[in-house]
RNA sequence: GGGCGGUUAGCUCAGCCGGGAGAGCGCCACGUUCGCAACGUGGAAGUCGGGGGUUCGAAUCCCCUACCGUCCA
């Protein structure tokens, strides 16, 4: 059986008993932060779960795209090395939110591995939890095992918990015997060992209770099923592979490395383990990058950061010594391209992107070798032969060299490296590390009242009604107050509201809230900002400005029209320039982070160069061309499928319902999207870029205002441009500063050589009064208003005449006495500028040096340094012979 | 979020203990050549990322900030 037939088994096995089939969600759970990559298939349903979601189905099927690298269960360091670990992985799991329970989750189970899967039941066994009588006697009922065959462990194996707490249970593994010729090949091998022998195929997971802060377990009132079974084992089992890569959902790409690299699989233990790591991390990259993710120096994307270089770093150690990842995708692309559509349609951006980190991977490397190659020459000139830990660890901290890498280069040069002291700081990197984590928890606990609400199990629902009026009636349902249930607020006090129904647009999809005012006979509410906390409320943040607020009270609430309607411009402009950036820039370009509020729009998108001024130039001609257009913008609601079969474009960071709202704007733009727009396009009158800049690696955001906004923007840069014509008094005013910049330039240079140059008189008169000591000339200055700079250029001039001699020149300079001396090539030996100025400087009550040719130093104390000028000659003379 | 490193000519980078901003490549002109590559000679080009401080004097030392890189979380 292929694994697109195991995979399509399963689900329609499930479907047949009466479960959904979900599709997988992404890899990345935008909106969850504390969760790195979507680890497990239940991780969708974890709401549902944890009953903080209604299901509209009791029993669901899915084939879940899963991610272990980074984070708590990384498997990144063990990939290659064993025949199952993956960093990408996908997870077949069958689902019951509280409708059946473990007789129907082990029928289920036994009948689609033995009447569909055909797996031979006597090598099956299955492992339970020591204490899960229940499971142990349903096995030997309903599948007929013996009880040597039901394997009892402890709560390490066999004992499920989401968390520290919450819903946690028994869970039941179901493991084939792949003979004894596979694993430890010990005598006593037997389930539970580490081995591959026993191999678990499917976890049974029973959740079963709610476990609270103290640890006591109190019995769910509806129990649930979650199972999940590894796509890539049960393909390697029932191809008869002892390996996962020898399925058919590796073999292809196996193929390929092998004919990049001329070394063929099996034929040298090392060579296999970096074809293996290139083969899993290829699988993992190509997924994350078909979801839009970049890689990037932080979270996320540093794992998939280091995902890539990993693999470019075995490639290279397959003697391939260029970029070749990319090369690699269409492999992956044509296993599951069918299956997984993203990766078809991302091809191209993620062949660039891997293009080009492991380009910048290759200059890291580059130049981490000349930092290593310096270390290995000082400790061999040291004639040690060990290198200090700490200095390879900044190379790898600093630099993001390998430590393995650097462990064959030294070996290379007969050096090895104190791996010891290497792991001790990283243990202090991590340490350090640690400090900050309780402060990111308590900023979490802000949003916790608003979860009172929720957990009371308020059936309310706001029917939210702002896309087609901004005034309606409405009654108030629940007043809060920092998110606790309260009976009233009073006059002048803050609090929150939730309505029946309301016209105010609750922030989500980067769209900001409304403001307005909450109104009836007696009240005034001012309505400073609105939430949308989850599917069902719109939270209203209130100040009470007259009368008092309670729960079912009639009001009328009218949205600030003005600001709404400037919101609504910015939202449907942010549509607009968001495919016009795909046509300027290419399809590569995804939208990642928006922000639309009356004021501005902010977009943030992925792109991997800054836009030149003629791509920005392009994007505005494109949108202020179809606002000129005057083109309808429509919405509808339709079926998610549906819609995507449109060609509506959909955000990875949204997570939709089964019904989706889609925007169109004429034939020009389609997205899913819950915002408010304007009805035509031609309303948003104008449209202008303010900005364009990074703001992470691969992301680009340009900030855009629109209507009149834009128009005032433009009329000020008129009015700045008018005032530079006027005080320039110039039609060109370009021309005319550049003219300035020049004359600017030339007469500096020309006061510059007045001040230090052809003043020849000065010189002259300096030249004739020079003293001399032992037949060498010293010649002295003083022209104020130099600062060092001028003066050396003086001393230059008087040097050029001089020939031969000791030249002291000086200034005063914004209240500072200036110093410079220079002593010709020929008399160098003999005399040191240095020290005449340190002398001078000091006398001065100053400081100085130089070299023996030239030095500078000065003082503030000008008085003093009127005196020393005088007398000059007797310091250079004491300074000289002493 | 916490470390560490970097930012100097169009590009790649050097510049130590604070004391005249440099190299290689590229560019321009001239020379050499039948012509090209190569070579020779000359030249242009730099707010030393930005801001503050210490100092007589800061590319260099200290602080802040931006961006890039890198490790840890």
């Amino acid at each position: 059986m292929n694994s697109s037939e195991i995979r399509s088994t399963f689900l329609k096995y499930f479907e047949s008993k009466g479960h959904k089939a979900v599709p997988s969600s992404p890899l990345i759970p935008w909106n969850d932060p504390t969760l790195l990559f979507v680890n497990a298939g239940m991780v969708q349903f974890k709401k549902i779960f944890l009953v903080e979601e209604k299901s509209p189905f009791d029993r669901a099927v899915s084939c879940q795209k899963c991610m272990r690298a980074g984070g708590k269960h990384s498997d990144l360091e063990n990939v290659g090395h064993t025949a199952r670990h993956h960093t990408f992985f996908e997870m077949l799991g069958n689902f019951s939110f509280g409708d059946y329970f473990k007789k129907e989750a082990i029928l289920f189970s036994w009948e689609l591995f033995i009447d569909f899967f055909k797996l031979p039941d006597e090598k099956i066994y299955v492992s339970v939890y020591e204490e899960d009588d229940e499971t142990a006697k349903l096995w030997s009922e309903l599948a007929g095992l013996p009880d040597k065959k039901i394997v009892r462990l402890g709560a390490k194996d066999n004992f499920w918990q989401m968390g520290d707490t919450g819903p946690c249970g028994p869970c039941s593994e179901i493991i084939i015997d792949q003979g004894r010729h596979i694993g430890c090949k010990r005598p006593g091998c037997f389930v539970g060992c580490e081995c591959d022998r026993f191999l678990e195929l499917w976890n049974l997971v029973f959740m079963q209770f709610n476990k609270d802060e103290s640890g006591t377990l109190t019995p769910l009132p509806k129990p649930s099923i979650d199972t999940g079974m590894g796509l890539e084992r049960i393909s390697a089992v029932l191809q008869g592979k002892t390996s996962n890569y020898d399925s058919d959902l590796f073999e292809p790409i196996i193929q390929d490395i092998s004919s990049l690299s001329g070394i063929v699989y099996g034929s040298s233990k090392d060579a296999d383990v970096s074809i293996r790591v290139i083969a899993d991390h290829i699988r993992a990259s190509v997924f994350i990058l078909s979801e839009g993710l970049v890689p990037s120096n932080e979270g996320r994307g540093y794992v998939l950061r280091r995902i890539i270089r990993r693999a470019s770093r075995h490639a290279r150690l397959l003697n391939i010594n260029e970029p070749c990842l990319y090369k690699l995708t269409d492999s992956v692309i044509n296993i599951m391209g069918d299956i997984y559509p993203e990766l078809k349609k991302e091809r191209e951006r993620t062949q660039k992107l891997l293009r080009i980190e492991e380009e910048s991977f290759t200059r890291t490397i580059e130049s981490g070798l000349n930092i290593l190659d310096d270390i290995i020459s000082r400790v061999k000139k040291v004639g040690i032969r060990v290198i200090p830990g700490e200095e390879i660890f900044k190379l790898y901290d600093t630099y993001g060299f390998p430590l393995d890498f650097a462990r064959d280069i030294a070996m290379d040069s007969g050096l090895s490296i104190d791996e010891e002291a290497f792991q001790k700081e990283m243990e202090l990197q991590r340490q350090r590390s640690k400090g900050e984590e309780a402060e990111v928890k308590a900023w979490a606990d802000i949003k916790l009242p608003m979860f009172e609400i929720e957990a009371e199990g308020y059936s309310v629902k706001t029917e939210f009604l702002g896309y087609d009026f901004l005034e309606t009636n409405a009654v108030i349902e629940v007043v809060l107050e920092k998110g606790r249930l309260v009976d009233e607020l009073k006059e002048g006090e803050e609090g929150e509201l939730i309505l029946n129904k309301t016209p105010f647009y609750g922030e989500a999809g980067g769209q900001i809230g409304d403001t307005g005012t909450i109104n009836s006979e007696n009240l005034s509410v001012s309505v400073i900002d609105t939430k949308r906390v989850n599917h069902n409320f719109i939270v209203h943040h209130v100040k009470v400005m007259k009368g008092i607020v309670t729960k079912g009270a009639e009001v009328t609430c009218s949205v600030d029209t003005q600001r709404r309607k400037a919101t609504m411009k910015n939202h449907t402009s942010t549509h607009l320039l968001h495919k016009a950036l795909r046509i300027t820039l290419g399809e590569h370009v995804k939208q990642s982070g928006s922000v639309v509020s009356p004021d501005k729009l902010r977009f943030d998108f992925t792109h991997f160069d800054a836009m030149t001024d003629g791509e920005i130039k392009k994007t505005e001609d494109i949108i202020n061309e179809k606002i000129l257009e005057n083109l309808p913008v429509k919405t509808e609601i339709m079926n998610i499928d549906e819609a995507i079969k449109t060609g509506a474009t959909a955000l990875f960071d949204e997570k939709y319902g089964e019904d989706v709202r889609v925007v169109t704007v004429g034939d020009f733009s389609k997205e899913l999207c819950g915002g408010t727009h304007c009805k035509s396009t031609g309303e948003i009158g104008l449209f202008v870029v303010l900005s364009e800049g990074s703001v992470a690696s691969g992301i680009r955001r340009i900030e855009a205002i629109t209507a009149k906004t834009a128009f005032d923007y433009l009329r000020q840069k008129q009015a700045e441009l008018d005032g530079i014509k006027s005080l320039l008094k110039t039609e060109n005013p370009l021309d005319r500063i550049e003219k300035l910049i020049n004359e600017i330039k030339f007469l500096e240079k020309e006061s510059q050589k007045l001040k230090t140059g052809t003043s020849k008189d000065m010189i002259a008169d300096a030249l004739k009064n020079a003293y001399e000591i032992d037949g060498v000339k010293i010649v002295k200055m003083r022209q104020d208003g130099l600062d060092h700079n001028e003066l050396r250029l003086l001393a230059d001039n008087i040097r050029d005449r001089l020939k031969s001699g000791i030249i002291v020149v000086t200034s005063v300079n914004n209240s500072q006495g200036a110093i410079v001396c220079m002593v010709t090539k020929d008399l160098k030996d003999k005399y040191n500028a240095g020290e005449i100025v340190k002398n001078i400087s000091k006398i001065a009550g100053g400081r100085g040096g130089g070299k023996p040719e030239m030095a500078q130093g000065g003082t503030k104390d000008i008085e003093k340094f009127n005196i020393v000028f005088e007398s000059l000659f007797d310091i250079v003379k004491k300074t000289v012979t002493s």
